[in-house]
DNA sequence: AACGAAATGCAACTACTTGTTGCATTTCAT
DNA sequence: ATGAAATGCAACAAGTAGTTGCATTTCGTT
């Protein structure tokens, strides 16, 4: 259940060695393509060209190695600036999110908050993870909002929420191809939907 | 991979046995709470009070009996009646949705789309499941759209996917509490976003 | 009610996967 | 160059998954 290695590296502690960041990347890949039930840390191990026994001896268990690897992942991405329009923001967002759901560290944060059950406090931290991407995310639509182009009494996170849904659905879930025309016709209905001015067809 | 018993059962076929029954609900039940990777075939044995040897007896491999506890799912269900407004059946789909989304066969079909890996076909199934079901809710919207409520032109399967979605999201990823209240919110924003008439704030 | 075929339960077993340990070899800060 | 820490390797122990033979039960048929 240990977050980090049980031995203190020994060498400069500043940024850990690339081989132990080569194990998380491997573990996040094999969880972005395998159920957390189905990951076996002998396949982590394969794919970081490692033996097994490295594993066992820093890690006890598969729940350490993944706890460890998830507190690995560094959320921080640069945020655009801003637009100027509503539209232009929120279209902004959709983007950036299509593209952080394609990506293997929102794979494998998914797979473990889908888990739940034989190991809750993974799901505990995956969600903490997720929720902290997701209000830096909220922070595009900002300027927008200050603007006071959004109808008051807008709940945000629900925008968010209809927007985020629809590409994980589309994306993750039924593997469709999501292009930016359709994230464009998204985030109209969107706009229609929330913005002050009333809603005209573009 | 047989997708029924090995043997034709003796018994009258028409309805299935209802110990054949069980099985299958376990298997779902099981798979709510479990990945595929993680469950056992033992477990199922275990929930359903049978005999591991029975299940290994009828269904060779563990593909085998998800494939036929899949099969074995019938998603027909009522249609509700139109509520003559799109705003009302708009609402009365996303509460179908939302009641659907919590059901054990739709997190067992969720866990099985995630799938893809070890057994594509499983996950092929189930996506045709989904499909259909998906299917059967987007009639709800028809008469709306027949009574010319909707914007020309305008993507109901995307509708479809931002309601769908932002339910998912939130009451099987986030696990917050989805209530009436919310999917009204939800409703509003995409009524004024599709509907002919200029948007107005509720 | 009685018979017999099919299905099930039970227990013992094999095969495989997971996790452990001892020892030789490599890595790396000093 | 030296020695402590980390790794690889191979052999092992433990646990889980899947199999088999046989006794018992179930259930349609007569």
């Amino acid at each position: 259940m240990a977050a980090t290695p049980r031995q203190q590296p020994r060498h400069s502690q500043k940024r850990p060695a690339r081989r132990e960041r080569a194990i998380y990347r491997a573990t996040l890949e094999e969880l972005a393509v395998a159920d957390y039930g189905a990951l076996s840390v002998e396949s982590v191990a394969l794919r970081a060209r490692v033996n097994k026994t490295t594993l066992y001896r820093r890690w006890p268990t598969k729940a350490a190695l993944v706890h460890a690897a998830l507190e690995s992942i560094v959320d921080a991405f640069e945020l655009e600036a801003s637009t100027g329009s509503l539209h232009g923001d929120l279209l902004t967002l959709a983007r950036r999110m299509f593209k952080i759901t394609r990506s293997v560290e929102a794979q494998s944060l998914l797979r473990l908050r889908l888990l739940d059950e034989p190991e809750p406090e993974l799901a505990r931290i995956a969600a903490k993870l997720q929720a902290r991407r997701q209000a830096q995310l909220a922070r595009l639509l900002e300027a927008a909002v200050d603007r006071g182009e959004v109808r008051r009494g807008t709940d945000l996170g629900l925008v968010l929420d209809l927007l985020g849904g629809m590409i994980h659905v589309r994306s993750t879930i039924k593997k469709m191809r999501v292009d930016d025309a359709l994230l464009k016709r998204a985030v109209d209905i969107l706009v229609s939907g929330i913005s002050l001015r009333p809603a005209r067809a573009r």
